[in-house]
DNA sequence: GTTTTAGGTTGATGCAGGTTAAGAAATCCA
DNA sequence: TGGATTTCTTAACCTGCATCAACCTAAAAC
């Protein structure tokens, strides 16, 4: 079980099989069925979660009640709300499950303990997050510098088989378009080929 | 002189007045003239930067040869790009000075050694990472959900007083704007008052 | 002190993507 | 299986911001 989050946390740092049981036991195993919530707007997100199989969604909800897409979490990445998990302030998102999914993941003191008893993880959590970093800025770029036909294009490349596993509208809120502006994109593409 | 700068690096971390002494001893305090080019786009980024006094911007130039800036950078600020110099990876970015800018920075190499020697910075640039990600991830968010003249808004509380210091198509640039879309921002915006 | 030049404003026009609406297709579930 | 619901597509129209171009001002350079 977990092999393959073992080898995500020693991309970049050496950790013995002891060290690695000492992690195992703060990490909790579980299990949560399709649409479940695991964090509401204005709750502290109390979690940080590696992806063992499934799918999850986190979002914003606006004032209409339309929500906007941040992030697709699925096999081998990570979830949380990073800046209310670190400052254990109110979040502004939602992280909700879209298939049946099922996590390793820590709780804030959890994560304190483990950082006490194995230091050598402040650098392992340190290189994650700056992972995270140069993700996030990659999208924000595209984003400013590509058309939505590329960040589809883009999209298609980074999340192989997630079209086929989330509907459409989802992904062109992800996208920062309309389902409709999608809709056509693909009909202009299929024109193209 | 390291008197904000120590503070900006207690600020989740206690650090000795002696742990403090090695940190200076590894970061290495410049004077750059307005107009200096601190990296270049295809080049590793191989620093990061403290601002003591002045003001910096990171952006990229396409294929056109027009400018987006993603970041200023003023006193109290941090400057890199993280991407390139954690990875040591070519960057695409250039970070150039915009003012006689005053700063303490540490390369790729200082840095590991530091850590080395004072295991808890791990920790204290963990938590300048979390934050650096906090920041870009508001601003990500701000750009999919709020309009062109918020966003202005936004700007001029953030930044305070940096309007007077930079030219305006270079704000017009950073909220992925054209000048002229921000000059009518803000005739309409007198307008309202 | 006149001439460049950089920065800013204003107007006309165009286009990507938003909005609204309605029907078609797919999926869910009793 | 069949009706309900959810998702996708298409079309007509709208809007915010881009583009292009002319013009204005003020400061810098000669």
């Amino acid at each position: 079980m977990f092999q393959a989050f073992d080898k995500n946390l020693k991309l970049h740092v050496g950790l013995s099989q002891q060290e690695l049981e000492i992690v195992h036991q703060h990490f909790q195993h579980k299990t949560y069925p399709k649409k479940t919530l695991l964090l509401k707007a204005g709750q502290v997100c109390n979690f940080e979660a590696y992806l063992l199989k499934g799918c999850i969604k986190r979002y914003y909800i606006d004032q209409n009640g339309d929500e906007t897409i941040l992030q697709f979490a699925v096999e081998d990445w990570w979830v949380s709300d990073i800046a209310s998990f670190c400052q254990q302030l109110p979040s502004r998102f939602y992280v909700e499950t879209m298939e049946e999914t099922e996590l390793l993941q820590i709780n804030y003191q959890n994560k304190e303990l483990l950082f006490k008893e194995v230091p050598k993880l402040e650098r392992v959590f340190r290189l994650l997050v700056q992972r995270a970093y140069a993700v996030l800025e990659n999208r924000f770029f595209t984003g400013i510098t590509d058309p939505a036909e590329d960040r589809y294009l883009e999209f298609i490349k980074k999340y192989p088989g997630l079209l086929q596993r989330v509907p459409q509208y989802q992904i062109a809120s992800y996208l920062g378009i309309t389902p409709e502006a999608l809709s056509r994109i693909k009909a202009t593409l299929s024109r193209k080929k």
